[in-house]
RNA sequence: GUCUCCAUAGCUCAGCUGGAUAGAGCAUACGCCUUCUAAGCGUACGGUCGAGUGUUCGAAUCACUCUGGGGACACCA
């Protein structure tokens, strides 16, 4: 609809030889007496034709010719109202009947091939709440993508390589030594949680001290293998499901870090300095200057990370998407800066950051930290929220709030989670739906007359606007907003409206209209990851 | 010090290419179930959109400055 009054207005302009480099944008008024649809164009012009916006927007609205509206109006500064015809709102009602689970597809994508890498933990221990954010995140932005004609790829970095596993072997071995009675600790860099101790406990019980001779991989590999299922495990029940899980060691393969740091050296973008090789980022869009090579020849997580980047670029994907925490916005620079050093467009890798969530409980705020091993996990959190309410809730927010978890409102399963809210509305349409399964298709809506219907019906018809809005702009978050609006007008509507009368085509026609908002609220929940339940 | 995110109702947050009287949930106080689920609906209360300046027909939204808070500034990842 926006789109046909675009075109209605350009028309209109050319018609009276106003040819002006003017977006037109459609606005949608908050108050129903504006219309429908509005637009400041001639508001817009009367800056640049130094005329009055309000004869601009009179002239332009007397040759708008188009039955699509009722009423074409034009209001104190110079806005244009558009009241639409309201039939096509009914009409809508069959083509969500008839698309189903695919009302709300857009083809914005057109196929392009997008890569989106989201939570990516290091397997040194178990989720936890930013994770989940990250995982809500990434999840239904792929998810948004894919409806909007995009080819997603869900990725997962595992950094299996490197420091950070090795101090995980070194923490398994400690707690092992001690379960066999020897003297060990942790190192200082180590991992203190408590599922290290359950490795080492299930390593005890099974082969007693026969471990004690096995070299630190042994303990590494077991670490990782036990730590990356359990990782997949409650990441698959939180409803991601990855296409790809890429290992740090399988890119060393792939692409030699010898060879990257080659390429960068001979583009002429590294120095060597106190014993280690340095990237010049500071002349490609950082602040400053990283090592890529140590002083005792090992590298710096930077190398793989750009190797890693390599590798997705040359897998011909046309965007790449990382989703990370705000800590690690200094990252962001580097990493671009070595893509362009080695000739790429850095355009083509966008970085989302979120920010961190603050864990509140009795009003006070928790630290987490994973060395002393005080976490909510993501696998607690879902166990007392349950996953619609986890999902839900951090999707609801935007990525750069710095929002609060308040563990005892999680704890308490209470309804002031909105993710009921919206659930409610379903079950309520499921309920009625179970009752009446006689639905018989209605060609010429009649009897649909109340303004609550009409108000639900223009929220059903703007689904498929919200969809391309949040996918142009990856904010997942106004899928959220718009199931509680949905929802919010059919609680409306049905508290004001009897759905099953005694007029047979009456009910007939309320049977089909719930029938279709069930379908948009729950392509809706699909994109967030939420699976409303048919009764509650 | 540099970079970055944030500041909107008592609390948690929406408000996104600048639009019309700034919204919701929770909390507080009232009202609505003989009829499809009251996890619902309605009414009331609640605001200097952190402060200032600028840009313009018009600013919570854009720019600059300031104040306050989170985070990052490793030869850790």
């Amino acid at each position: 609809m926006k789109e046909l009054i675009q075109n209605v207005i350009k028309e209109t302009l050319t018609k009276l030889n106003l040819t002006v480099d003017i977006d037109i944008i459609i606005l949608e008024p908050k108050k129903k007496e504006n219309g429908d649809y509005s637009t400041n164009i001639a508001l817009k012009l009367a800056g640049v034709l130094k005329e009055d916006a309000m004869k601009i927007a009179t002239d332009i609205s007397q040759n708008i010719s188009s039955i699509q509206f009722s009423k074409v109006e034009v209001v104190k500064p110079g806005f244009i109202n558009f009241f639409v015809n309201k039939t096509y709102l009914l009409e809508n009602i069959n083509i969500v009947l008839k698309e189903k689970n695919d009302y709300g597809r857009n083809t914005l994508g057109q196929g392009k091939k997008y890569n989106i890498e989201f939570v990516s933990a290091n397997p040194t221990g178990i989720l936890h709440l930013g994770n989940a954010r990250g995982g809500a995140y990434g999840d239904s932005l792929a998810r948004i993508l894919r409806f909007s004609g995009f080819t997603v790829t869900e990725e997962y970095y595992i950094n299996d390589a490197g420091n950070q596993v090795d101090n995980l072997a070194l923490s398994i071995l400690a707690r092992y030594k001690n379960l066999c009675g020897l003297e060990a600790e942790i190192p200082q860099n180590g991992y203190h949680g408590e599922e290290i101790v359950t490795i080492a406990k299930g390593l005890y019980a099974k082969y007693s001290d026969t471990l004690l001779n096995n070299d630190l991989d042994y303990f590494k590999k077991t670490g990782i293998d036990i730590l990356l299922s359990k990782i997949k495990q409650v990441l698959k029940e939180y409803r991601i499901n990855y296409d790809v899980y890429t290992s740090e060691k399988e890119i060393y393969k792939k692409h030699p870090l010898s060879e990257v740091i080659n390429e960068l050296t001979k583009k002429g973008y590294t120095y060597e300095q106190e014993g280690a090789l340095w990237l010049k980022t500071s002349i490609l869009g950082d602040n400053k200057d990283h090592v890529l090579v140590k002083n005792d020849g090992s590298y710096t997580y930077l190398v793989p990370d750009i190797a890693y980047h390599i590798d997705k670029i040359e897998r011909g994907y046309d965007h790449l998407i990382d989703v990370f925490g705000t800590d690690h916005h200094g990252y962001v620079a580097r990493l671009k800066g070595a893509l362009k050093a080695l000739g790429y467009n850095d355009d083509i890798l966008d970085v989302k950051l979120l920010q961190l969530v603050k864990l509140i409980s009795n009003g006070q705020e928790v630290k987490m930290s994973k060395r002393t091993g005080k976490i909510v996990s993501l696998q607690e959190l879902i166990d007392v929220t349950g996953i619609n309410a986890a999902r839900y809730f951090f999707c609801m927010h935007s990525l750069d709030t710095q929002m609060d978890f308040d563990l005892d409102l999680a704890t308490k399963k209470s309804n002031e989670n909105p993710v009921y809210y919206v659930c409610y509305a379903y079950a309520r349409i499921c309920s009625i739906l179970k009752q009446y399964e006689n639905i018989t298709p209605v060609t010429n809506y009649k009897t649909i007359n109340s303004a609550e219907a009409y108000n639900v019906l223009e929220q059903v018809y703007k689904f498929k606007e919200v969809v391309l809005n949040a996918a142009k702009k990856e904010l997942p978050h106004l899928i959220t907003n718009y199931a509680y609006t949905l929802a919010e007008s059919f609680h409306l509507y049905y508290s004001k409206n009897r759905i099953i009368t005694n007029d047979a085509e009456e009910t007939n026609e309320n049977l089909n209209m719930i029938k279709a908002v069930k379908i948009t609220l729950l392509n809706a929940l699909d994109l967030i990851g939420v699976i409303p339940p048919e009764s509650m």
